[in-house]
DNA sequence: CTGAAAGCGCTTACAG
DNA sequence: CTGAAAGCGCTTACAG
């Protein structure tokens, strides 16, 4: 298909019998236009199929050409970053400004954040890198960019005065078993190469020994139900009266798995997920879950970087991230089921 | 902050001694540059810390404006689209075109729309509409513009010879209650303005009518597990021995309504929903889904925009439209359940 | 190898 | 109200 030109105002004026300058009047909607030359105009335009070149805009209209921000989404899982991705385009979006998408794939992230920032070169004034994994992180701090780049970094364990998402995410899970009297309890944590996964452990087990609360690390899973499913093999009542799973959809999973294996949730074991998932609460029993705000943190993630381009200073995080316990029935305290399990011992 | 003018290849070339014709063959790594005048223009760009406007660059370059795809996601409560978006545009990507963003928000669909057209206007060569609402498609359809705009339609029900996802959606559901037996069932079918949710509910009444199975339209949900627990009233397992289900989020929560009802599933209703969720196998009992695939046709979609970009012929939507049921225990046939309820009711 | 100049399509003072 | 002209930042023949 050969690519037709596209007419121009030149075009249009010639057409119209008038200058450029007035085509241009009359598409900007200014004064100073009779109303009939606007009419010819506008005739003019609609019989060529007249469309404003944006380009040949932004370049005279600067106001709009650092009106770009590059976006870097890394897909884990197909599924991975959604809900927080989605709200900090959005939000740059009703900032003003224009996003530049880029998609990083597992498979090779050194070459795809390369690619991507190639594309953004020169057409964008700020980065908002969204990073799953520490690899991409680490490819990203390697890279020199010269425009802002922000890697939510609230979106980790923050530092001491202004803790991140993953940090308060841990502390209050760790913080609700330990209330309810837990005293030893199991953790599963998603995959090892998470930030995510890594941070909300830590900051599970800093918190949990603050509290005089043991936590054992069990093996890993993926996010995902079926992942817990597997791992529910692994829990053992008699040792844990509680476990703290990575997410919801692992905590599904795993509370399946108890039910194949006949282990009362919360009698024998509470279990507790992460997201506040909306299903979490049509479970069987209901599943206790740290809800957080994954549109808030894009949000922040994006004003963070805005305020950074326009040096303002940064907006308070504590304003964006709300993290508490959505308190259910599949956590309780321990008393009863320490009682079975040891009678169940005790009778073998 | 005021806007510190970025420095143009004007400035280099001065700081350098050269011409700017010289600058902008460093910077597009042209031929026939002395490696010393090469040299020196790096390090005045560098210690200027020059960045090329891309909008300028565009404008004389016209060959990377084509190299370009605008993409309008459309976000319905926050969440949305995700799945099929973030493949599509992975896609785009991996075909080498640079993706604009845009939103379109619920509040004011048709300025969003135009703001979106607005900031793709001259810069792209191809739209892809994402829609997930009757009105934006409506607002689209109304629009004039000058490249190739794309418009998911495989995701609607399609053509006879060419059904898209939501036509077999519909069809598979149908067919697999008819199968195991039911003569009368219902539809929960999803809120009323989403494209999904009416061309979903019309396949499925259409393919029912076809194997005699009575198909009765309950009120509609919104998608969420809390729109389907709300649901859980309109059951009435002495007239419908299953029930189909917008998706499984509706389907979860009408489960659990239903357990609060003490309405045995399947035993007195069957439920089936749509997506195949990594949970539903997790569930009690485990949740039979139609399962589709959302990123395949969220590739489908960009593969579409793309052929017809580059004026080759459209690709073959049934290799990448896989609809199936996955059978589980939600689902059975209506026998004991039709004696039992009958019996409820004469002992009543 | 390098510079001077034209031009991409538009906007916007500046005259009239 | 309207036109002629300069200029946005870059690329690219065209001379030298």
């Amino acid at each position: 298909m050969a690519e037709r030109a596209r007419p121009t105002i030149y075009d249009v004026a010639r057409r119209a019998h008038v200058s450029h300058g007035t085509v241009s009047r009359v598409i900007n909607d200014r004064p100073h236009v009779s109303p009939a030359t606007r009419a010819l105009v506008h005739t003019a335009m609609s019989e060529l199929g007249f469309v404003r070149n944006h380009t040949a805009y932004r370049l005279k209209s600067p106001g709009s050409v650092r009106q770009r921000i590059g976006v870097i989404v890394e897909q884990l899982h197909e599924v991975g970053a959604s809900g927080n991705t989605l709200a900090a385009l959005a939000e740059l979006q009703s900032a003003g400004y224009g996003v530049d998408l880029a998609t990083v794939n597992g498979e090779d992230v050194a070459a795809s954040v390369t690619q991507a920032l190639a594309q953004f070169d020169g057409s964008t004034c700020g980065v908002l890198a969204l990073a799953q994994s520490e690899e991409m992180r680490r490819v990203l701090l390697g890279r020199t960019v010269p425009v802002p780049v922000y890697i939510d970094r609230f979106l980790d364990r923050g530092t001491p005065d202004q803790p991140g998402a993953e940090e308060l995410i841990g502390r209050v899970a760790a913080e609700h078993l330990s209330a309810l009297g837990h005293q030893r309890v199991l953790h599963l944590p998603g995959p090892a190469g998470a930030l995510a996964a890594g941070h909300r452990r830590d900051a599970f087990v800093a918190r949990a020994g603050a509290l005089d609360m043991v936590v054992d690390i069990g093996p890993e899973g993926d996010w995902t139900s079926a992942s817990g499913y597997e791992l529910a093999g692994s829990i053992r009542p008699h040792i844990h009266t509680a476990v703290f799973v990575a997410n919801d959809a692992m905590a599904i999973g795993l509370m399946h798995g108890l039910r194949g294996r006949s282990i009362g949730v919360p009698d024998q074991v509470s279990v507790l997920g992460v997201d506040d998932a909306p299903e979490a609460q049509h479970l069987d029993p209901q599943l206790t879950s740290v809800r957080h705000d994954l549109s808030a943190e894009g949000r922040l993630a994006a004003h963070i970087l805005i305020h950074t381009i326009q040096g303002r200073p940064e907006p308070d995080p504590t304003e964006y991230l709300r993290v508490s316990v959505s308190a259910r029935t599949s956590t309780a305290p321990p008393g009863p089921a320490r009682r079975r399990s040891v009678i169940d011992i005790s009778t073998e």
